[in-house]
RNA sequence: GGGCUGGUAGCUCAGGUUGGUAGAGCGUCGCCUUGGCAUGGCGGAGGCCCCGGGUUCAAAUCCCGGCCAGUCCA
């Protein structure tokens, strides 16, 4: 811990112990305990700490203007979805987010410093919690003010950051006695520090952090560059302590509750939920089991029965859920998540399906969509980006409702469909494994399908443990950590962006590694951005290699070539080399690349903001691009976005690059600059074709949008939910598509000798009339079969009281099949057997012969054989059929053989 | 990225585990009942059982691949 008293002793503080937990804290007047919780409880709730009560939005704008005021340049929120910026979390946490890991790795310079910023901040791991202990939230908005101090530019370090801290909350209102700073260590994505944990009456209300060091591989402590004060003001609890309310839902967002109250008619029990959030505050919430404790406690002080307590406390805890539950979504949305089943989009959903299941509970009838609607007018006060997004929201909410109500209903149709299984296999009660199954395939919670059991009168039981369950059913896969290989040569100068249309260049060998060459610079294009390598040949004294594919390794570029032929030159290290590209590769790959800047960007313009590259695989002869989007894009927008793409194309736009200072690119265009994907870098390169799109890029591209020559989209395809693919080809592939799809539709039309725009009309008329043909030739099947049974009947005989036919008939299977079982239905004859002589056959048993023990699959099975095949079927109806057809005859004389041995067994039985 | 579930008539779905005649309800069309309507009764039409391979005498059913939809995990 580095000394930090001098500030302290300065503001009057004293350093104490804890009394109950044991930890140091600093405070004005004489006390025993931290101030936190559990040590202290909560002593504002109906009794505020500020004379004057502030409400969320006012202590934001507060919050930043006290700040700024101290020379702190405040800087707008970064978006939720941290991916815009950053691959290793989906969404912003905390404000340090916000310069992970460019800034605060000390490769790049922040936006402004210091600086303070009012960040929207998602933790979804105590969602649980939301709504019950009045204090977790799945979004809260964290005040923070940071300095990142350099070797030659000291900002400020700790006795500053104690005495802002001390300032603003005695700026509000608060008494400064009622001020405790207790020490601890914080440690976070890999970095540490002390830091001091700032209470008053119980709650803690902003955390100081003094990140300092690095946690290295081995686990040691490493002082870092840059270091940063990092602080987090809660600053829901700000409102919360300025208002006193029972809840911090109350303070932070008591406009939305109040609406959701009156809708659904629920009465405040101020009393209950004050006890409540008290008694919460003293306790670590972490499991079902926590929660149980603290209702128990809250009856217990309360003098009331549990059941009491959740009849009071449950339809207000169900509202303070969908409040919160809609404003995380807010800012979800707003920012660009696209609800999915996978990564971030599946976090989402699983809050808005929380919500519907709340709002379920609590009996609104409203739909989620006029609930959302609620929040959205809320936040848009404070947020005008809440706003341009709202018609978006609601729209994407709308089909998730949807959606949510079609898995449910499909899932109560599972489950009762189980339950049938099971209740034929005489068991009553549910197997665990199909419970985790409904689950893991259907997405159904163990409680809802016990709920639907229960109308069907069928056990289930819910182990406790039910989600660990599911966790081990998904069995471990260890991903192997890629070895890391360090190369000991000097960065590969990269000469493809300086002479983008040189097709050869010299070289010297630095070196070889397992079949690689690696030259001390290159025109290679090395695969990367979902741009394959580019391949060639290298040249040394006339002695050429074939450059398969080039890639980089730590800013050094590796040229594989054959093996053999690399160990016929291993010993002409710092010989000079020629090269050679293949041209034709390198600006086909760059129309694909350019191709890809305008699809995107074409189809934000027709599909919305929302749209973001998901990624990107370019190719020589086709490309694809995934797209974040809520749905599938209908062919008409498809026409659109192709359409709008190839205008640009004809326009003629110059592409220009350079390279840019991040932090310099990032103020100057945002995120969007990284729709290809994050890219690494204190400097970073931006491609910019003006007036359409502008991204950090290090492909090659075209030098004018008109090199392209043509782009066409081939097909849309669904990768995953919320991500769509378009396939496309550009340049010449994407004129060999178009004559490869018209070859199809020719030669589709020459079938049926109509001209290609004839196509449809034509096809769809064959199908209709082969589909009439088909029932028409069914029919008059049938009627010959009928005619046919007729004259068979002339030829019935009779084995012991039973009127049998056997006889070969010209009809394909299914005829025999609608014969013979015409004959026993309405024919009135007991047993038939028919077959061709292609060697099917069918037979048929009446109620009679079945009862006399006839069993016709078993005489079929053998007749077939016979014929070399097999057979079966049922007792009653049955066919088989064997290769050797002429041997009918033969197999109906079994058949009527083994009827009569059947016949006379059964009678011989009869008698016996 | 890995796993699981589903795709059958215009619609909602049975059948599918054990291969052997493709079913129900709603809708639709016709007829009957009625003064007319509501209704009721009878009958009919309507299926590339998602697509492509495979196994088999035989595949809606089993196996493999694809497409589409849903869902869980990372």
């Amino acid at each position: 811990m580095i000394t930090m008293s001098v500030q302290f002793k300065k503001l009057g503080y004293i350093k104490k112990t804890c009394k109950i937990c044991g930890n140091d804290f600093w405070s004005i007047n004489e006390r025993e305990t931290c101030g936190d919780a559990p040590c202290d409880e909560y002593q504002f709730i109906g009794n505020p700490a500020t004379s004057q009560s502030y409400d969320l939005f006012s202590i934001h704008d507060i919050f930043i203007r006290f700040f700024q005021e101290r020379g702190h340049t405040p800087i707008r929120r970064y978006p939720v979805l941290a991916k815009r910026w950053r691959d290793d979390v989906f969404l912003v946490g905390a404000s340090i987010y916000n310069f992970q890991p460019w800034v605060t790795s000390g490769q790049v310079k922040p936006p402004a410093n210091p600086l303070v910023v009012a960040q929207p901040s998602i933790r979804l791991n105590d969602v649980d919690n939301v709504g019950r202990t009045g204090r977790h939230m799945t979004c809260f908005t964290m005040g923070g003010h940071h300095a990142f101090n350099s070797e030659d530019n000291q900002v400020y370090w700790d006795d500053e950051t104690v005495k802002y801290c001390h300032d603003f909350i005695t700026h509000l209102g608060i008494d400064e006695e009622e001020i405790t700073f207790i020490e601890s260590w914080w440690e976070g994505g890999g970095n540490s520090g002390p830091c001091y944990e700032v209470c008053v009456r119980g709650v803690e209300l902003a955390t100081l952090v003094f990140i300092q060091y690095r946690t290295t591989a081995n686990g040691k402590r490493e002082e870092i560059p840059l270091k940063i004060v990092d602080t987090g003001y809660g600053l829901e609890r700000f409102a919360w302590i300025s208002q006193g309310t029972p809840t911090a839902y109350d303070a932070s967002f008591g406009p939305v509750i109040e609406k959701l109250r009156e809708m659904a008619g629920v009465e405040l029990n101020h009393t209950i939920l004050g006890e409540n959030a008290q008694v919460a505050g003293m306790m670590d919430i972490e499991d079902i089991a926590d929660l149980k404790t603290l209702r128990s406690r809250v009856a217990e002080r309360l003098g009331i029965s549990l059941k009491e307590l959740k009849e009071a406390t449950e339809p207000m805890e169900a509202i303070y859920v969908i409040a919160d539950h809609t404003r995380c979504l807010a800012f979800m949305l707003a920012d660009g998540v696209i609800p999915s089943n996978v990564k971030e989009g599946y976090l989402a959903r699983l809050i808005l399906r929380r919500t519907i299941r709340f709002m379920k509970k609590l009996g609104l009838e409203e739909s989620l969509g006029t609930i959302m609607n609620i929040q959205l007018n809320f936040l848009s006060q404070t947020y005008p980006e809440i706003r341009n997004h709202q018609e978006h929201i609601l729209h994407v909410i709308e089909l998730e409702d949807k959606r949510y109500h079609k898995t449910i209903r499909k899932g109560h149709q599972i489950v009762k469909k189980s339950i049938k299984y099971l209740k034929k296999d005489e068991k009553y009660e549910m197997p665990l494994e199909m419970l985790i199954n409904l689950y893991d395939s259907q997405g159904l919670p163990p409680e809802t399908v016990a709920e639907i059991a229960e109308k069907l009168d069928f056990m289930v039981k819910v182990p406790d443990n039910f989600y660990t369950l599911v966790a081990a059913k998904h069995s471990e896969e260890t991903v192997e950590d890629k070895i890391q290989v360090k190369l000991d040569y000097p960065e590969t100068e990269l000469l493809f962006y300086d002479v983008p249309h040189e097709t050869e260049f010299k070289s010297r060998i630095l070196g070889f590694y397992e079949n690689n060459i690696i030259l001390d610079n290159t025109l290679f294009y090395p695969e990367g951005g979902g741009q394959p390598s580019d391949i060639g040949v290298l040249d040394l004294a006339g002695e050429k290699l074939k450059v398969s594919h080039a890639e980089k390794l730590d800013g050094i570029v590796l040229h594989r070539v054959n093996r053999e032929k690399l160990d016929k030159i291993k010993h002409r290290t710092g010989s000079t080399i020629k090269g050679k590209i293949d041209w034709n590769r390198r600006i086909s790959l760059a129309r694909n690349h350019t191709a890809t800047h305008l699809l995107v960007s074409a189809a934000r313009m027709v599909l919305g903001d929302h749209i973001w590259q998901a990624g990107a695989q370019k190719g020589v002869k086709k490309s694809r691009i995934d797209l974040s989007h809520y749905q599938r894009i209908s062919q008409e927008e498809l026409e659109k976005i192709e359409l709008i793409a190839n205008r640009w194309v004809m326009k003629n736009i110059p592409v220009t690059a350079e390279w840019m200072d991040r932090t310099e690119a990032e103020k100057k265009y945002g995120f969007i600059l990284y729709q290809g994907g994050v890219v690494p870098g204190k400097s970073i390169r931006v491609i910019q074709i003006p007036g359409v799109d502008v991204q950090a890029c290090a492909g090659t591209h075209c030098d004018q949008t008109g090199q392209i020559g043509l782009i066409k989209v081939n097909r849309t395809e669904r990768i995953q939910d919320g991500i769509e693919r378009l396939e496309f080809s550009a340049g010449e592939a994407a004129v060999e598509y178009m004559q490869t799809n018209d070859a199809l539709l020719n030669e589709s039309a020459a079938v049926y000798k109509v001209e290609a725009n004839q196509l449809p009309k034509t096809s769809a008329r064959f199908f209709t009339e082969w589909k009439a043909f088909k029932n028409e030739i069914g029919r008059l099947k049938a009627q010959i079969a009928n005619i046919k049974t007729e004259t068979l009947i002339e030829e019935t005989e009779n084995i012991n009281s039973l009127k049998f036919i056997a006889d070969e008939v010209d009809a394909d299977i299914s005829e025999l099949v609608k014969m013979v079982t015409k004959l026993t239905d309405d024919g009135g004859i007991d047993v038939v057997f028919l077959g061709n002589s292609e060697g099917k056959i069918a037979g048929a048993g009446s109620s009679e012969a079945i009862a006399k023990g006839v069993k016709i699959n078993e005489i079929v099975k053998e007749a077939a054989k016979i014929m070399g095949g097999g057979g079966g079927g049922k007792p009653n109806l049955a066919q088989g059929a064997g290769k050797k057809g002429e041997k009918l005859p033969e197999a109906l004389k079994y058949v009527r053989d083994s009827l009569k041995d059947v016949l006379a067994q059964k009678n011989l039985n009869g008698f016996s």
